[in-house]
RNA sequence: GGUCUCUUCGUCUAGUCUGGUCAGGACGUCAGGUUUUCAUCCUGGUAACUCGGGUUCAAAUCCCGGAGAGACUACCA
């Protein structure tokens, strides 16, 4: 039988980072099946409907380099993919489940879902559940005849108890009594997820399910009624949530104030897709090696069941910048230095002409796009820094010392006519020689002079080519008249 | 509150099924080295089996109990 998975997401717009692995570990989990990938929009939520949310999940799925094989934009033989355009069907199912005695209307007012952080400690559930339940078919009748607004409730057994089996947690088993009777059908005809996923996810052959963990606990209401209509209960395959840290150290789910959260966002940050996509397929997964550094192929062939993991994992910014940084190093230069100078704000300035080496001198040493024209800014503007930068033990630098080799640096600048990286280089070998000092000691007071940083793209000749013999010039002298001015 | 789930370095994790290397790797961090500083790169250090019992010659691993955390408990998905 042919592996089937699909992801299901909501249209709400944007694409948060743990319903992308969702994605990611479906559309995985097929590929590595020699399956099929569907995708389908859970669109049945109609208070909630974005404009241009399911464009947002094309692009997306798209970018990330995941690909459908059956879904609304590229059709397939078990449509429509978006289940707004199926609510016929359900209406149909839900009725069929209402014969069968498995559910039942229920025409009691909307209850208002205020203040859900007041609320009471729910006592028995079957206090919550209507005399609906027992509404004698002629009422039903009457009520429907009369057009009363109604739901349809999913009627669960009050004893017993059901059991399914999940590739991830195991066996789970639970008391029935412990379920309460959910709506399956909403009054405005569509719908709800509880009810749709388990149709659709019939209809449409899907052979395992991939969903994270927050539906592990509806999920025996789901078995209950794959038993109720005689189908057989796909595989599941639960993911553990992706958790985010608090400024306090504890834990919860992955939500905004944590940082960027949305796939978009990230990219707009200068992560790239495969680094985010290699990232994630990590939280919550090993390949049980000591490989981390995956393309979406890589990940296709190494993918298992095995190597899910069953805790929630804690998103980590500071890995994902690594990651990155190795996608970014591991790019063709050509590319790299095409994208990056997007971000840099290089375009119409003086750099222009010589991006090539800035993008030379970038790409070892960014973790993402974003960073880019802060690293760049002291190119055109020498910040306010502080004195003490030219204090270096290491180069044992001081301020006066600072100073004898700035002259002598500005001494060397004025005898250089060719402006090139080899003929600077060649011609400081040369002061360094000449004055018996090293070549370390000597560049370090004028690449604090010359940007007022510690730590730069390039080392002090790139920057003196970079500004131009003129502008090395102006800086140096003013370096040098800054630690004089302070000296005294 | 009820139900379900989870628990190895600060973080991601290997190891658990098939008890038996000083519990391994990566990020971070610290130190050293290379490099025209920083970064890259290399080397080394740092740091963990939630707790308590039990079984066993031997437990991260098997059993029992406690604790903590998370999810769900919507006419959201």
């Amino acid at each position: 039988m042919t592996v089937r998975t699909r992801f299901a997401p909501s249209p709400t717009g944007y694409m948060h980072i743990g319903n992308l692995r969702t994605a990611l570990y479906a559309y995985l989990f097929a590929k590595s099946q020699n399956g099929k990938f569907v995708l389908r929009i859970e669109d049945t939520d109609q208070k909630r409907y974005v404009e241009d949310a399911t464009r947002v999940i094309y692009e997306t799925l798209e970018t990330a380099n995941i690909h459908h094989d059956e879904g609304p934009d590229v059709g397939g033989d078990y449509g429509p993919y978006v289940q707004s355009q199926r609510k016929a069907i359900y209406k149909e199912y839900a009725l069929k489940l209402i014969e069968k005695g498995a559910a039942y209307y229920c025409f009691c007012a909307k209850t208002e879902d205020e203040a859900p952080e007041d609320e009471e400690p729910k006592e028995n559930p079957f206090e919550s559940t209507c005399h609906c339940r027992d509404l004698s078919p002629e009422e039903v009748q009457r009520n429907l005849a009369e057009g009363k607004p109604y739901v349809i409730r999913q009627r669960v057994p009050h004893e017993g108890t059901t059991t399914f089996n999940d590739m991830v947690y195991g066996e789970i088993t639970v008391e029935n009594e412990t379920l309460d009777d959910q709506i399956l059908l909403k009054s405005d005809g569509m719908p709800t997820y509880n009810f749709a996923n388990v149709v659709d996810d019939y209809l449409m052959g899907i052979t395992h399910i991939i969903r994270g963990s927050e539906y592990l606990s509806s999920n025996p209401k789901y078995i209950l009624l794959y038993q109720a209509f005689g189908w057989e209960v796909p595989c599941y395959i639960h993911l553990p949530l992706i958790n985010g840290k608090n400024p306090d150290g504890t834990v919860s789910k992955l939500s905004k104030r944590h940082g960027a959260v949305s796939f978009q966002a990230l990219v707009e940050e200068g992560y790239l897709p495969e680094a985010i996509i290699n990232y994630i397929a990590l939280l919550g997964w090993s390949p049980k090696n000591e490989h981390e550094i995956f393309s979406m192929d890589e990940l296709c062939e190494v993918f298992s069941v095995a190597g899910l993991h069953k805790s929630p994992a804690v998103f980590d910014y500071q890995k994902l910048d690594w990651v990155n940084a190795q996608h970014i190093q591991a790019m063709p230069f050509e590319q790299f230095s095409k994208m990056a100078f997007e971000y840099s704000g290089v375009k119409g300035t003086f750099l222009e002409p010589k991006w090539n080496k800035l993008a030379t001198l970038l790409q070892p040493r960014i973790n993402k796009f974003s960073e880019i024209p802060s690293k760049l800014q002291f190119l055109f503007e020498v910040a306010p820094y502080d004195v003490e930068m030219y204090i270096n033990k290491k180069n044992k630098s001081t301020l006066e010392s600072s100073i004898d080799i700035l002259k002598t640096t500005i001494d060397a600048v004025n005898r250089i006519d060719k402006w090139d990286e080899e003929t600077l280089s060649e011609a400081f070998a040369k002061v360094a020689a000449d004055n018996n000092i090293k070549y370390g000691p000597l560049m370090w007071p004028s690449r604090i002079a010359m940007s007022g940083l510690q730590a730069t793209p390039g080392g002090s000749t790139d920057i003196m080519y970079l500004i131009g013999k003129e502008e090395t010039l102006k800086r140096l002298q003013a370096g040098l008249e800054f630690i004089q001015s302070k000296l005294g």
